[in-house]
DNA sequence: TGCTTTCTGATCGACTTTGAGTGTTTTTCA
DNA sequence: TGAAAAACACTCAAAGTCGATCAGAAAGCA
């Protein structure tokens, strides 16, 4: 191996690294002909500057997507005190008998676990993780419906199969998760085809009971799934700023703000 | 196997995990050619950071740890390295680009982990189970459709939902393990609503491959699904009776046998 | 050329990983 | 129930890896 700058040995080792997914400290040592200390240097810079990640021996290529997804257990734990506020108090609005409609996200997720105690629920859901909390407490007297379609990274089910399911079930009342909202632009998400399920589940129900923290007040997604108005209900947080809570109460009939302390 | 970094061989082992739902120490240390005690490191390392639980002999995903899955798990257990031998022949049967139904059962289950390789497949299916094997697989060529409808113990998602999905999906294949096979009843299984379902995919597909490990032979369940000579190919043990191996030749147009041992 | 700056390789003590030995615990099966 | 087999945890020595440090080499600059 000729002699290389040391821009370009870093590259060759991205490429490496790219190649194999995994790099060793002794392999390209010998491989590049130079000391183990400077790949350990270029190594600390390359990860110094995120594009790959040391471990013992080497190197490895960040992403690691197939272990657990970060994107719906960690996003749990961190609103997850004002998550489970809003998650009992909206569990109070339902009562034995009900059929209720969950669509795919981290409050609903903690109002399901406050549902498996309710006698006689039929429970409509998008997720499978949703749907895999009722299947774990194995109520006997609750039925749920995990409706199909393509999975989105955020675990709800989506698509034409999605929408089609949906509209042919009716429930009492959708309890509905979003990612942002505000006066102008309504409730919103950033997954297109969640939208339209979402919008479908509205459909499928007679009472619309939104529930989101006080994080996503001012947050505008890609998409609408509806206006403020729509929402026969609203659960948030009661650290909710109280310009919000004004311009909320004007749109929607009932708000309800969980005790956040 | 090349030498593996321990960060790799550990995310190796929760991939097998997430493709078989347990893994043996025993088979893990022959497979990375590594000591036992090394791997029990591993396992006790992915223990602690919540990846896994240890159990007696290995380790298994968190999920069927704790929630109460007799049918499932266990039943993999028992016949596990046949189910595998039908599982490897059946992969065989897929070519990329195919789009490919898998029903719910431990066959296909196992069959699902040989798949999340093959590039450009369309999946689809009724058993959240094998859906999620292909979700932590994130393999970005493959798009997996999942079923909607009420789920069975035996973690099958059946009713008008799924009939009514599966009317809509034609595939090029589909993969069928059932409970029962004879020459009267052909084959069968013990819930009616599965039977119902298994019959839409019949239906969506066209070709079908019945994946029965020799256990099946003489066994009727409840519901008949169909009768043998609707089955395209039958893949089964090599350790079944001649005599029906004969009896399935005359019905069905392609019998392959898979080595057991 | 002479000076500074940057990069490099060797050394060395500290740390990590590994597999084998050994005795204990758990499981299996008669 | 009890003995054999399998799985387990603990420990230790060897091998491998790491980073701090320092001296020399190379490159940039006046």
């Amino acid at each position: 191996m000729a002699e290389m700058l040391p821009q370009q040995r870093r590259r060759h080792i991205l490429d490496e690294l790219n190649k194999y997914g995994q790099v060793r400290v002794t392999e390209l040592s010998h491989e590049l002909g130079i000391s183990e200390m400077t790949v350990r240097r270029d190594l600390n810079a390359l990860a110094a500057a995120g594009e790959l990640v040391k471990v013992h021996g080497g190197a490895t290529r960040e992403q690691s997507a197939t272990s657990i997804e970060p994107g719906f257990t960690r996003k749990l734990g961190l609103a997850a005190p004002e998550k489970e506020a809003l998650a009992l108090r909206a569990a109070e609005l339902i009562e034995p008998g009900m059929s209720v409609a969950l669509n795919s996200g981290t409050t609903t997720y903690a109002l399901a676990g406050h549902c498996t105690g309710i006698a006689d629920l039929t429970v409509v859901t998008n997720s499978p993780r949703i749907a895999e909390v009722f299947y774990s407490a194995d109520n006997p007297s609750q039925s749920v419906i995990l409706i199909g379609g393509i999975r989105t990274p955020s675990d709800a089910l989506v698509g034409p199969l999605a929408t089609a399911a949906l509209a042919q079930l009716h429930v009492d009342i959708c309890f509905m998760g979003i990612h942002g909202m505000t006066a102008e632009d309504g409730f919103t998400t950033p997954n297109m085809l969640e939208a339209q399920a979402n919008q479908a589940f509205m459909s499928a129900a007679a009472e619309l009971v939104v529930v989101a923290d006080h994080s996503k007040w001012g947050i505008t997604g890609l998409c609408q799934i509806a206006e403020l108005g729509t929402a026969d209900v609203l659960i948030t947080g009661d650290n909710l700023s109280p310009e919000a809570v004004d311009i909320l109460g004007q749109s929607i009939e009932t708000l309800l703000l969980a005790p956040t302390a």
